[in-house]
RNA sequence: GCCGGUGUAGCUCAGUUGGCUAGAGCAGCUGAUUUGUAAUCAGCAGGUCACGGGUUCGAAUCCUGUCACCGGCUCCA
């Protein structure tokens, strides 16, 4: 028989011959790198055996489908060591995630990471073995009976549709329920680590029981998977709660309370910087400003729906007077009263209002983290009133818009994803479909790839998120652009058209960086706490070399301080080499190093944080080139 | 909120099976040193061992409740 391999070659083979059959025939190397077939598009088992006229692809390690494989299996090592360990425990699912794989189980007796190693050293008896993996079909009711011990099992056994024929794999003793493929055998399992240990609920459902999830990773290779957690170490040392206090920028303080940052004096200077810049960026893009105070009577909320429908997030009423008033969840509701003012008429709009609002949502305890998730923050908010046929071209001018203010701070990946109709929403048909093509245009007019959510939308309207990739390559949730229906009804929001009529106009709420707070913490595990230069809280510090260079240092401070640069000076009774690390360890961009060479000529010596000593330059020059990079945001 | 873990000086951490006045480094203060590209030396000060209750002759250590934090689940800016 002949069988088609991707570059559209053929190949003969034996009849009854299995893909396994078909790498040998390609070449040694290909069969030891094989873990899985693709044939005729659909992953299969290396033994899978081939019919004629087949289209197969061997499916490697090096392709992320294969690393797939080789994760998943490794899923049921762990899992066979766990049943070997904890006799009695329940499985519930195991597959491969972006970075690894995991496993839930229901255990006899509850485990800790301390037991990890103990797991670990069980998988790698397991992977000596180098049992195969063998695959088998089997029937609903053998199914059942295979699996009468395991509940968890069951559930998902019954759950699956009755005309899918369901499959085991077994490697010894060991059999799970699972569609495959694997790798040929537990030996290829080169290179695996048991990572940590946390509670999840089965099936994410928190009326379901919680299980004991175990993370792991698997490589290719011992030197891929030293990598890998070499990236796991580098992000810890990113890590914005580590940096915020060792850069004195922000602290959360357990008796103001959980969730609500502090911004000491650095931090409150980045974030005047992005705000100052955000500000002149949306004067300049078209908007206005608008303030709104912090808390509003409970009417405005039962108007605006969110004391019906977001309740849960919000803070219970406090009583003025014998009135209710609530902090504010949102800033959409203020913003709507100051456009139903007066009248407005169809020549208005769109009208862009702006604000920096600080809004309080009660989060749950367990779910607080740093700066990227409290229950006090500043949204970088803006709602956009519009008559349906500017639409379009308003939610591509937020596109144009969002991209230039991620890439100033230095961002140009991101994830982008439209969320559609939910199934619990409001509004016509035809205004969901208007406003979905409205997005989807206008994200294909800006270029941008981008994934659908079905089903994802808010309830009032389809959506924008935009996730952005940082230095590590991971994903923040920031920007979102979502269109609303819902609150211009409720609030009876209108325009005078030009037939003198009464119309609805169309509400877009957007956060293009998202929160002050998410967006600084991303900044600050982006840039590992090193800001540029033109974010840096302080871009230059001046060492004088001895107490005599004090004046010098003074009048280059100065200087620099004409130019705008914010400058600090080190009179501390340190050594050169002391202050010079004190510098380093705020990461702080430029130390000046200021002594009699440089006091006679006019000098200062330069060091960068990025590049170490730069050598001696004229103080004016420095100044200028300074104030320059600042300009240039480089 | 739930599962597992953690909580000792401003920070990072020691503190044995319950047993002297709870230790160290860094940071801070004082003094000496006036220093040339990542830590000069010496001294001093600093703790309700997260908080409350209990067991014990005796608790940082054992039990228990609360709070906070860490890793997740869920949710989201």
């Amino acid at each position: 028989m002949k069988i088609i391999l991707p570059d559209k070659s053929q190949l003969d083979l034996q009849n009854g011959a299995t893909a396994l059959d078909a790498t040998s025939a390609i070449g040694k190397r290909l069969a030891a790198d094989a873990v899985a077939a693709k044939i005729n598009g659909m992953l299969v088992d290396l033994n899978h055996s081939l019919d004629d006229g087949d289209v197969v692809e061997i499916v490697t390690l090096a392709s992320p489908e294969g690393l797939e494989v080789l994760r998943h299996s490794a899923a049921h090592v762990l899992a066979d060591a766990v049943m070997q360990l904890y006799p009695g425990a329940r499985l519930g699912i195991g597959p491969a995630i972006s970075d690894g794989f995991y496993y839930d189980f229901q255990l006899p007796r509850p485990a800790s990471e301390a037991d990890l190693p103990a797991i670990e050293a069980k998988m790698a008896e397991i992977v000596k073995n180098a049992a195969p993996f063998k695959r088998r079909e089997l029937g609903r009711d053998e199914a059942n009976a295979l699996f009468a011990g395991q509940p968890l099992k069951l559930e998902l056994i019954g759950e699956l549709p009755p005309e899918d024929a369901l499959s085991v794999y077994s490697n010894d003793e060991f059999t799970d329920l699972c569609r495959g493929p694997h790798i040929p055998d537990t030996g290829r399992l080169k290179a695996f680590q048991l990572l940590s240990l946390a509670g999840a609920y089965w099936r994410g459902d928190e009326k379901n029981p919680m299980l004991t999830r175990i993370y792991g990773t698997a490589f290719p290779s011992g030197k891929e998977l030293e990598q890998h957690l070499q990236n796991l170490k580098e992000a810890e040392r990113r890590d914005h709660r580590l940096l915020g206090r060792q850069l004195d920028l922000f602290h959360i303080d357990e008796e103001v309370g959980a969730g609500l940052p502090l911004w000491h004096p650095k931090g409150a200077l980045v974030r005047k910087i992005i705000e100052d810049l955000w500000r002149e960026a949306h004067l300049a893009n078209g908007y206005e400003m608008v303030m709104i105070p912090h808390i509003a009577s409970a009417d405005l909320w039962k108007t605006s729906g969110h004391w019906d429908f977001y309740r849960e997030n919000m803070y219970s009423p406090m009583d003025i007077e014998g009135q209710e008033y609530i902090v504010k969840p949102m800033n959409c509701p203020g913003h709507i009263k100051i456009y139903k003012s007066r009248v407005r008429s169809y020549r208005e709009l769109p009208i862009r209002w702006a604000e920096l609002g600080t809004v309080y949502r009660y989060e749950r305890s367990g779910v607080l983290h740093g700066l990227l998730r409290v229950r006090g923050f500043t949204q970088d908010d803006a709602h956009i009133f519009c008559r349906p046929d500017q639409l379009e071209d308003e939610i591509q001018s937020v596109i144009r818009f969002v991209l230039f203010m991620l890439k100033t701070f230095g961002f140009d990946q991101y994830d982008v994803f439209l969320s559609t109709r939910p199934e619990k929403s409001v509004g016509s048909d035809e205004n969901w479909e208007r406003a979905t093509g409205a997005l989807k245009a206008s994200l294909e007019k800006s270029g941008l790839n981008y994934g659908v959510d079905p089903g994802e939308g808010v309830f009032y309207g389809p959506k924008i998120d935009l996730k952005i990739r940082d230095a590590l390559g991971r994903a923040w949730q920031c920007t979102t652009i979502q269109v609303d229906f819902n609150l211009p009804e409720r609030f009876d929001v209108t325009y005078v058209g030009e037939d003198n009529q009464e119309h609805r106009p169309i509400m877009i709420h957007r956060a293009l960086l998202g929160s002050l707070e998410r967006f600084v913490g991303c900044l600050i595990e982006h840039y590992a706490g090193a800001f540029p230069l033109w974010l840096a809280p302080v871009q230059a510090v001046i060492l004088p070399v001895a107490d005599r260079h004090m004046d010098y240092a003074g009048q280059v401070a100065e200087r620099l301080s004409r130019e705008s640069i914010r400058v600090e000076l080190d009179y501390s009774k340190e050594s050169v080499g002391k202050k010079i690390r004190n510098a380093e360890v705020d990461k702080v961009p430029y130390m000046l190093v200021v002594g009699d060479r440089e006091e006679d000529a006019g000098t200062v010596s330069v060091r960068s944080y990025a590049e170490g000593d730069l050598g001696s330059r004229p103080c004016e020059e420095l100044a200028a080139d300074l104030a320059r990079q600042v300009e240039e945001k480089s």
